[in-house]
DNA sequence: TGTACATCAGTGAACGCGCGTTCACTGATGTAC
DNA sequence: TGTACATCAGTGAACGCGCGTTCACTGATGTAC
């Protein structure tokens, strides 16, 4: 059957979208079409019409993750005075929610361990969201230039997206806890003072 | 055929040592047990003599991951003088050949992101050898109590497994090293001051 | 010391299963006249 | 305005493939007598 003007895009839109939630919650290989397309009430065989491949999807989603978590991060900042700003992206991000909802999260700490064994098409997309992330994310690091700026969000997030995965990786709640708090202590202190 | 005493043992250690080597390299679902058992020059029916599941092989090699990189931090540390073995541990972790190498290196900077993917019996094995590793490496970190040396083992640890991930993901050489030394000299200011 | 038997690490065919992908088909809607 | 046709998002059976796991079997060695 055919549907109205834009319902291809909003199924497009859709399946980008759960698939952002899907693959940062499962892993690549924890997704199938299938179950995805299931998931949004379709039948596997339409997928094809949407995308070249899962791969293809995959790119997508990422490119969706990193523009969503970014916003995340710059509505935190928005939220309170310019002076706290980076503590409340600090706090926002080494929060008890972010760590329990990885669906919605950082693909930084959700995917990035994953990237090396992904196809070119991934891999660049991972690259390419990566760099707007940072570079979107700098201005709320201390340094005199850009790229020093950079740097240190560089080395924040990358050091904020380990302290994540690894309070995700472990069982006990209340090493998690510790392990946020000790992040949150270290970088608001190294960046906050 | 019969093999001499102690064969099964020596077949036994190399899948371990082998297994903990693909695991980390290619995560758990690049793994296949037949590819393994061929790698080993043996057919894939006789995996089963030596565990019980590729969960529980899984397991055994975070086991030897964790041993194996704990001894390799310890060895940094124990060779230069003690007023410098963090700085010494820090450069090792964050030096080009761990990021070029993760078959050989750290499971927490290869493997804590999919821990949230897999079955109880590998997350135990997660979870115990993680406590080991900041157990026996907390004695470099500064502080007045055990608990404070530990959470300040967790928090560097957590960050450079962060960047040591990040690291590998990106495919520009130039972004990798860049996030290697700001991610250095971060955790050098912070706890070699 | 010599012989018959038990052991069990390793073999390789076979299993069921879920996966990504393909393809002939459907049928409501947009378009051309 | 009414009609015939083209379009194409979505359907669902089918494909080949690799996977983890099972199991009857092999045969060199250790052990019992």
């Amino acid at each position: 059957m055919r549907y109205t003007k834009d319902h291809k895009q909003t199924t497009h839109e859709r399946l980008v979208q759960t698939a952002a939630q899907q693959f940062r919650a499962r892993g690549s290989a924890g997704v199938s079409i299938a179950e995805l397309m299931e998931d949004l009430q379709l039948t596997h065989g339409g997928f094809y019409r949407h995308f070249a491949s899962k791969d293809d999807l995959y790119a997508r989603a990422l490119d969706f993750s990193f523009a969503q978590t970014a916003s995340t991060m710059t509505q935190a900042a928005q939220e309170v005075e310019r002076a706290t700003a980076l503590q409340a992206v600090i706090e926002r991000y080494l929060s008890l929610e972010h760590c329990a909802n990885p669906a919605d999260g950082c693909p930084v700490a959700a995917l990035s361990a994953e990237m090396t064994h992904q196809p070119e098409r991934v891999r660049a997309a991972f690259d390419q969201g990566l760099h707007a992330y940072i570079e979107r994310l700098a201005f709320l690091l201390p340094g005199t230039t850009v790229e020093e700026r950079q740097r240190n969000a560089l080395a924040l997030f990358s050091g904020m997206a380990g302290a994540l995965m690894v309070a995700r990786a472990v069982t006990d709640g209340v090493l998690q806890t510790t392990i946020l708090e000790a992040a949150r202590a270290l970088y608001t202190r190294v960046y906050c003072a």
